[in-house]
Formats: C-alpha cells, sequence, structure tokens
DNA sequence: TTGTATATTGAATACACATTCAATGAATGA
DNA sequence: TCATTCATTGAATGTGTATTCAATATACAA
C-alpha cells in the first residue's frame, strides 16, 4: 500500500469517527482532542491530515451531499424509473432504509445534514448541505402519480417538501434508536395517496 | 407594576430574544453578547436575570415541555377526546398548526426542543427535552382507531413514533421557510390509515 | 429626605480549546 | 549507508467568549 493509500484511509478513520462523535454529542461539543482520542491519533496529527475542524465537517458534508445525489440518481433509481409514482417512491424507501440498516453511517449521515442545514454550523458547510434538493426531483414524480390517478390533489412542491420531512424526521428517530425498527415505506408513501 | 413583574417580563423578554436566536444561529453560535445586544441590554446584565447561558436554555426547554403536555392534555384536546382516532388526530394537527400560526414562537420551540434531543447539547436541558413524551399517550389512540378499523394494522408504538417524526420533520421545514403552506392534516394522518 | 435594595454598565478575568510548533521517529529511495 | 521526506507527538500559544466585579444610577420604603 502506498504512502497516499495510507494517508487516504486514515483520513477516512478520521471521517468516519468524527461523524459518530458529530451525531453522538454535536459539532461543537465535540473536541478535537476527542476525535483524536477515538481515532486514535495525537491531537496535533489531526492537523496534518485536516486542515481544521471547519474544513474536517465540511469534507463530511460534501461527502452527505454526493450520497444524496448517488441514492437518487444512481442505477437503483435507474432501474425503477419507469415503475408507478407510487411503486418508484416505495422501492426507494425500501433501499434507503436497507441499505442503511447495512451502512449505519448512513443514519448518522442523515442527523448531520440535517443539523448542518437547521442550525447555526459553520458556514460553508451549511451552503453545501442546503445546496442538496431531492424536493424538485420527488415534485415531477408526484405530479405524473396524480395525472394516473395514484396520488391525491395538491401541490405537488408542497407534498414533496412533506414527503422528505417526514422521511428526515424519521431517519434522525431510528438514528437516535438503532434498535426501532424500520417503518413499512407504504405508511410514509401514504402521506400522498389518493 | 411591581418590580417583581417588572423583572418577570424582562426575564420573558431575554427568554423568547434566546429562542430566536438560537434557532436562527444554534445554541453555541449564540454569544450571550448577541442575546444582550438584541434585547437590548447590558451582557453583565444579563447574569442578573439568569445565572448563565446554559439556565437560560434549560429555561426554555422546560417551558417546551410544558407547551407540549398542554398541547396534548389541554382543553383543546379534551374537548375532542371522544371523536374517531382519526378525527382526533387530525383535530389536533389543524389547532397545532395555527396555533403555531398566530405564535410563530411554537415552531422556534419545536425546532429548539429537536435540536436538544438530537443535538449534544448541555446534558440538563437533554434530560428534560427527553422526558417529554407524546408517544405513549397516540399508541393507545393508535390502537383505539385500529379496534374501529380506521387505521391499518402494525405496531402501535412503532406507529406512533413515525407519526411524530413526520410531524417534527414537517414543523421543522415550516420553521426554516415560515413562507411554506402547513400541509392538509389529512396528508400526515394518511401515514396510520388504513 | 435618607437609606437600602435593585438595576445597570462595561471593562477585567479566567478558562477552555483550536491551532501551532519544535523535536523525534519511521519509512523510502539513491 | 545516508539523506530526505513524511508521520507523529505533546506541550506551548493565542483567541474567543462566558462570567465576574467594582462602580454608578435608579427606584422604593420609612
Amino acid at each position: 500500500m502506498t504512502r497516499k493509500e495510507q494517508k487516504e484511509e486514515r483520513r477516512k478513520a478520521i471521517l468516519m469517527t468524527a461523524l459518530n462523535l458529530f451525531v453522538e454529542k454535536g459539532y461543537y461539543d465535540t473536541k478535537i482532542t476527542d476525535i483524536a482520542a477515538a481515532v486514535p491519533m495525537s491531537t496535533g496529527l489531526m492537523f496534518h491530515y485536516f486542515e481544521s475542524k471547519e474544513v474536517l465537517l465540511l469534507e463530511l458534508v460534501k461527502m452527505g451531499a454526493e450520497g444524496t445525489q448517488a441514492l437518487s440518481s444512481g442505477p437503483a433509481a435507474q432501474a425503477m424509473a419507469d415503475l408507478p409514482a407510487d411503486q418508484y417512491l416505495k422501492g426507494f424507501l425500501q433501499q434507503m432504509f436497507s441499505f442503511a440498516n447495512e451502512q449505519p453511517w448512513v443514519f448518522n449521515m442523515f442527523v448531520l445534514m440535517g443539523q448542518v442545514r437547521r442550525n447555526g454550523m459553520p458556514e460553508e458547510a451549511r451552503k453545501v448541505a442546503m445546496a442538496v434538493n431531492s424536493i424538485d426531483f420527488t415534485a415531477a414524480l408526484i405530479a405524473r402519480g396524480q395525472m394516473d390517478g395514484v396520488f391525491r390533489a395538491g401541490d405537488p412542491i408542497l407534498m414533496s417538501r412533506c414527503f422528505w420531512a417526514s422521511v428526515q424526521g424519521i431517519m434522525e428517530e431510528m438514528a437516535m434508536d438503532r434498535e426501532m425498527e424500520a417503518p413499512d415505506p407504504e405508511w410514509i408513501v401514504s402521506i400522498l395517496k389518493a
């Protein structure tokens, strides 16, 4: 393994450790020394890998942003593209839940993204988190579902926002209690159903 | 107006100012001087009213906790107590949305409570926020609705958690964008419907 | 009026914590 | 083998900010 690869591995380890701690104790209550101790690694060395705590957060948020994109436009999503709109969303949620179950950091990522979007956190990170937008895509899908009569009437944008807000809320609930069972995707999609 | 009443008024003013700032910029990014400047009042005087920033947060969280109790067991809730379960929840959400529309701090309170529950914030506040529990009450209601055939099958506790997680998510979305229209309560209750 | 309690101020203090740094150790390549 | 680069350490530094404090003004009670 080359030096560069080693460094990359180490960076990932730091990122994952930080993600855990940020979600568990919050960004501000997580001290650089906490992350260092958990990796483990000396405090000073952290700055060899990330130039500041803020940059570390930013990288995580970028990961989250990319992940969200990948989730909604990746191959799995493509494969379902011509299902009826309600089937599509159900399948989507199904995949999201089962993926998150295998890779628990996905839950943490949801929580982190939510925190960064809502709470006062460093400007830069906030911007990146805010730029992620699943609303419009889903709104279009909802409009299609309405034409087909599977979804109820209503402003597709508003419905899309409610749908995602619910999903966000539920993912955060699940993140807080890993024992919690995933809900039936049908329940959530019902928000939109005729 | 007595001295004591004056002090009480001033305390409320500080609390409301702090609530706004905590939600807008986050607890940690809100400096005591920010709150003082916004009230307005000198920095030192803040400590005449609240012994620390942490205590200030704690009082807000206590308010939020009481408010939540009041909302779910207050007279408005009592009045609807023998409606069918789905009607009850719909009416409940309706009242919550319209109340929050008149008293916008209610949105802020939702956001703050969510932040305190999830993010690392001072221990004490966290405990108080966690102690609030609407889950069990709603779960009982859901069980009733299932008997009457208005709600779908499923673990009432899980359904209740999903219901409140959705509500929380939607309230937070609305808090972030005050222009956003409230969703039709029917949409949310559909999560539970048969 | 006078004395006492409370309200108010803004500068001084103290502390926590991100960041820097000088020094040491380990790997790589010639 | 030596030289150079990178990895690592933990203590020193500096900064931001909650909190304290000594001083002053204002209200109140007798």
